[in-house]
DNA sequence: GTCATTTATTAACAATTGTTATCGTTGGAA
DNA sequence: TTCCAACGATAACAATTGTTAATAAATGAC
């Protein structure tokens, strides 16, 4: 998965990009399988979600303008650690992976950038990490809804619960406490 | 950090590496510097932890043969995340960030190499990130007895316990539950 | 060997969360 | 509009963990 994907690569490789609309509950990428596509979100919004023993656990939620795919599954050629699923109707960009290997090789800018992304995505990814040994799910809670206040009205609440790594009793609790 | 740093790349640059004997609780990276140096391993053991309100919860271990550096710190020019510590007495080969961009821009098989290891190690990153959601603190302290029993056994109990994000006094709970 | 530090266990209590179930409310599909 | 599924709140109870403290054992420095 990866956010914050520049416009202007987009603008400049468009003509690889294949545009797909699906309505609200459509998995884009099953957990276990290898991802062949990165999709780029014009409008709607996406989860990336794993299965624990039939429940399942959110963990990130996408809008417009962010990239997703499994990268590092369509780079190392590994099973899909999670599934990538939309939340709401969505008109998605398409990218195969083919042809992404394509840009990374025509362009070595393209290939320095997303260089840089990877690293950037990695630290990123740690700063969640981190958060989520340092800090309770009540603390959690609170700066998601400082940091993205967007992301709390939009999603319904038993995934942001599942986010939270929490259960959507507990997140009521929680926002009922005060 | 990065582990399983392949040690014919190490024998052919070996001229490049530093030696450094530090004793037990020597910091090698303190938390929110940018890290300039990476550590090769040949004796001891190292662990990487981040300070939460004065408790510090160790987030990874490494031993003899791997490679330990903040790589997402030196590449992206921001400060570590995490602070680097000695846990025993150590032999340490040293090189510095300076260096490890010479022998990247020196050679392209090196870079490539690093690349393919920066994917592998995002997807461990993730599987451990996984885990730490989908699984309770026994079960998680269940898998580390079975899957790396010689971490269990060389490092002390409450360096376990920060790093499967509970207190020392629940794993010793969980360790004489049954 | 002695002493101080580190490490591990145990107890008691508070706080939080999970589990299960019930009950309104809402929103979309037919 | 009607109906059904999805969603959120709440209650009651069990289970786990955190906190604080006391104590014992092990380790390392001198």
């Amino acid at each position: 998965m990866d956010t914050s994907f520049k416009s202007d690569m987009l603008k400049q490789f468009s003509h690889y990009f294949k545009q797909l609309e699906v309505p609200a509950k459509t998995m884009l990428l099953q957990e276990g399988q290898i991802s062949r596509t990165m999709y780029f979100i014009e409008k709607g919004c996406l989860r990336t979600w794993v299965n624990n023993d039939g429940k399942d656990i959110t963990t990130q939620f996408f809008f417009e303008g962010d990239a997703v795919s499994s990268i590092e599954s369509f780079r190392t050629n590994q099973p899909s650690l999670y599934s990538i699923e939309s939340l709401e109707p969505c008109v998605l960009q398409t990218l195969s992976a083919k042809d992404f290997q394509e840009i990374l090789d025509a362009s070595p800018e393209f290939r320095k950038s997303m260089e840089d992304r990877m690293f950037k995505r990695f630290y990123q990814a740690q700063q969640i990490f981190y958060s989520y040994l340092k800090n309770t799910p009540q603390k959690r809670y609170e700066e998601l809804l400082q940091q993205y206040p967007h992301i709390v009205q939009r999603v319904p609440q038993h995934y942001i619960a599942s986010y939270l790594g929490i259960t959507s009793v507990s997140l009521s609790r929680i926002r009922n406490r005060r």
